[in-house]
DNA sequence: GCCCACCGAGTTTTT
DNA sequence: CTCGGTGGGC
């Protein structure tokens, strides 16, 4: 009401005033960048330095020079980070003059984009986005078909692969064309990889499905092959701002390059000391490139920490400087120096949740907090149990971002797939969910039947089946009935869905479909919390379609809802409107702010995680996830280790992690009395003449967990690349913790901490080699060999 | 074709 | 420990 109110009597220019005391308001770095008119600028903003209200003002200002919103697209890394900037514009500009923004992720505007454009290149403008889970599945299904050997040919892995070409725009046809990289797959036992690729997306483009990678990928080959089309983009989109650019992969930098190439009036906006995502082909090249890739690029700095305290501040400088590669930037802050930063340590995972909750629970009472300005952030989502249980037990609210998330529950997914065959009924991953589910006399036979056909005759299964009695199979009349049955109900929903909104055709179809009733029949616990599952669905549905009709060319159908789905993240659909502990991981804490951060699991193999130590790049990837986790505390940050750790349902022996170690200690505080490091040193570190160790070499001379000599086992093509690119990165990380080879069943040992024993068994192979051994007085245990300090004494 | 019980493998991070 | 896949009995 009130906006309304504002929306009509403040006159227009009095809203760049408005502006104008905004911008006055920012420091003389952060002015600079927002009124940078015309060509290419790079903003490094520091954690923590305004760089959100650098880019909002930016825009605000864009168009208070009488820019079209309509020309202006700004790329961010959540769309809930795309909602509040448009919101926060809106507020500045009005609403009428920000509503032609493009703004959201890189995947969802494009996708946008290939809904328009995508005919052009054989797309029907209903394509499904396949999930993660859906390209595995059909990975797992063409592995299967082809007869290859799935121990070999591991799905998960085959996928990951394939996203990384396409990440890196290595169509089917580059790779055939390309000897190294077949050859690469060949020596990885792997020589099929190229005909699953191709089949892969074949049988997406049959399905009219494009997965995410495929999101970035086709637009670029759409802005290639059409000149016209990327002309029609390069005029409309005059305006370009990327956030978190140093997070872009190739695909996505291509987008960027050949979008800004007629006006060159692009921003992007990043720290290379926050680049985490790797894994997923982002490439910190495209940042530290930047001024190579345009001419005469203006650079901004943003060094001045708003966030966090001065403590926090400095250590988080002193884990960072330790990292090779990057931009020169100095982070500093007027702010207090705040409290040290607290660590602890627990013995097991069981009690560090119970010093997290306990401490969440003194802290909301000594200091008058509320639930939401706590935040335990973790390395990976299965940490998050031991906290949930702990919290839960204290009564503490909590919620857990990502992980498994609401939409990807199989109740969900069912429905959703049932809506996804309405929309595209060629949707192969969603048929092959519910074509049998609920339970309708249609079995696996049945439908491999069905899949050969659907190969053979390169249709979609949707297609096979409507034109049964055309083909020769040999399926009995019944099921052939039951088939068509299913089909015929589909296409009930496909007439329903033309008249009605994505509520009504959604409401009907989990009834109709009868999966409803079969989670009602089944009664058990489980089943109920499905139905209840799915009846939330069902509230969102509405809510959603509420909240269209205020969207400009929204229809509320459900189309738009699945798309919305498809490439939300948990962090999207968060309201915020509850009072609750925030538990995430750290990747998914980017961005974010919390007065209180708890980052838990600081052991060694688990942070930096054993899968990322084995290269000096992978390694200080980690570092700058550490970086990124310290750097979301605004007051006080809390780093927690455990010495036993359950883990594959076993405890597991933990060791604190390097980081801790690299923290300047001037900035820390043990709550937890440390372990006396000079005899744990001892064997191995020389001390100087007052018997003090020099720290500096500690990192290199202790002995160090990691992958043994013999088994590292470096990723030959990575290093290949870094090799060319980067030989200095491409060292594996030494280690020095090998096993004496007189070690073997029966051997008398001693360990630095449970003592003298006996070795009853040795098995595991590479990394997870370990002993069983019976110690004098500390009991059974197992150990990792990569981990346990032994002494062999015979 | 369906269902249940057992076994085996897997956990890095996500649009 | 927990999910998913498989195999045997119906």
């Amino acid at each position: 009401m009130l906006a309304i109110m504002v929306k009509f009597t403040v006159p227009k220019k009095s809203k760049k005033k408005l502006l104008e005391n905004y911008i006055n308001q920012l420091n003389d770095a952060q002015r600079a960048p927002v009124l940078h008119k015309d060509g290419p600028l790079i903003v490094i903003a520091g954690a923590g330095s305004g760089k959100t209200r650098v880019l909002t003002y930016r825009i605000a200002y864009l168009m208070s020079l009488g820019i079209d919103s309509f020309n202006i697209l700004a790329l961010t890394f959540t769309n809930k980070a795309a909602r509040e900037m448009k919101a926060r514009i809106a507020a500045i500009v009005g609403n009428t003059e920000a509503k032609n923004l493009m703004m959201g992720t890189f995947h969802s505007v494009f996708a946008r984009l290939l809904r328009y454009d995508g005919d052009k290149l054989g797309y029907p403008s209903n394509f499904t986005i396949y999930d993660t889970q859906d390209s595995q599945r059909l990975i797992a299904s063409i592995i299967k078909e082809m007869g290859l050997d799935k121990d070999v040919y591991k799905y998960k892995q085959v996928q990951n692969r394939i996203s990384s070409y396409k990440n890196s725009l290595i169509t089917v046809r580059a790779y055939f064309n390309d000897a190294e990289m077949q050859e690469a797959d060949a020596m990885a036992k792997r020589p099929r990889m190229g005909d699953i690729y191709q089949n892969y997306v074949d049988r997406c483009f049959k399905a009219g499905a494009m997965d995410f990678d495929d999101l970035l990928l086709r637009t670029n080959e759409l802005l290639n092959k059409y000149p016209e089309v990327l002309a029609k983009y390069q005029d409309r989109f005059r305006y370009i701002l990327v956030d978190e650019y140093q997070d872009t992969n190739h695909s996505q930098y291509l987008i960027i390059k050949a979008l800004s190439d007629k006006f060159q009036n692009i921003c992007v906006v990043g720290d290379d000391a926050q680049s985490i995502y790797s894994f997923r082909g982002a490439n910190i090249s495209n940042i530290l490139n930047f001024q190579k890739d345009y001419d005469n690029v203006i650079m901004y700095r943003l060094e001045q920490n708003y966030r966090s305290t001065r403590n926090i501040v400095n250590a988080a400088n002193s884990i960072i400087e330790k990292n090779t590669n990057q931009l020169e930037k100095v982070v500093w802050t007027d702010n207090d120096d705040g409290p040290a930063i607290k660590v602890h340590r627990s013995p097991t995972d069981a009690e560090e949740g119970r010093f997290v909750a306990g401490s969440i629970f003194e802290n909301r009472m000594q200091h008058q907090m509320s639930n939401g300005s706590f935040a335990v952030l973790y390395r990976t989502n299965s940490q998050s149990r031991a906290i949930e249980d702990a919290l839960r037990k204290r009564d503490i609210p909590y919620r857990i971002y990502g992980g498994l998330s609401f939409y990807q529950r199989k109740e969900i997914k069912d429905v959703l797939s049932y809506l996804r065959l309405v929309i595209n009924p060629k949707d192969e991953e969603a048929l092959k969910r519910v074509i049998n589910f609920p339970a309708r006399g249609i079995g696996m036979s049945t439908l491999d039947k069905l899949t050969v056909a659907a190969n053979h005759y390169g249709r979609s299964i949707f297609e096979v089946i409507e034109n049964l009695d055309r083909i020769n199979l040999k399926i009995n009349a019944g099921t052939k009935r039951k088939l068509v049955d299913f089909t015929n109900m589909i296409k009930s929903f496909q007439i329903m869905n033309e008249t009605t909104d994505a509520f009504a055709i959604s409401e009907h179809v989990a009834k109709k479909s009868g999966l409803l009733l079969e989670f009602k029949k089944d009664g058990t616990p489980e089943g109920i919390a499905k139905m209840d599952n799915i009846e939330e669905l069902l509230n969102g549905i509405k809510d959603f379609v509420e909240g269209q009709k205020e969207v400009v060319d929204a229809t509320g159908n459900i189309s738009e809802f699945l798309e919305d789905v498809a490439l939300a993240t948990d962090l999207d659909n968060d309201t915020g409107d509850d009072d609750r502990v925030a538990l995430m991981t750290i990747h998914l804490a980017k961005g974010l702010e919390f007065p209180h951060v708890y980052i838990v699991g600081m052991e060694e193999d688990l942070f930096p995680s054993g899968m990322s130590m084995s290269t000096r790049s992978e390694l200080e990837e980690e570092r700058r996830l550490f970086y990124v986790a310290l750097t979301r505390a605004e007051k006080q940050a809390y780093l927690t280790y455990t010495q036993n750790r359950y883990r594959w349902g076993k405890l597991i022996d933990a060791e604190p992690s390097r980081f801790l170690e690299e923290i300047d200690e001037k900035f820390i505080e043990n709550l937890t009395p440390i372990e006396k490091p000079a005899y744990r040193y001892k064997s191995t570190i020389d001390t100087d003449i007052f018997g003090e160790v020099d720290k500096s070499k500690l990192r290199q001379i202790k002995p160090k967990s990691g992958i043994p000599p013999s088994t590292v086992k470096p990723n030959e093509n990575q290093l290949r690349k870094l090799r060319k690119l980067k030989p200095e990165l491409a060292q594996p990380i030494g280690n020095t913790n090998t096993v004496d080879p007189n070690l073997a069943e029966g051997s008398l040992i001693n360990h630095t901490r449970f003592g003298r024993g006996t070795v009853v068994k040795i098995d595991g192979i590479g990394n997870d080699r370990k002993a069983e051994i019976q110690f004098d007085t500390a009991g059974i245990k197992k150990l990792l060999l990569r981990f346990a300090k032994l002494e062999v004494l015979g």
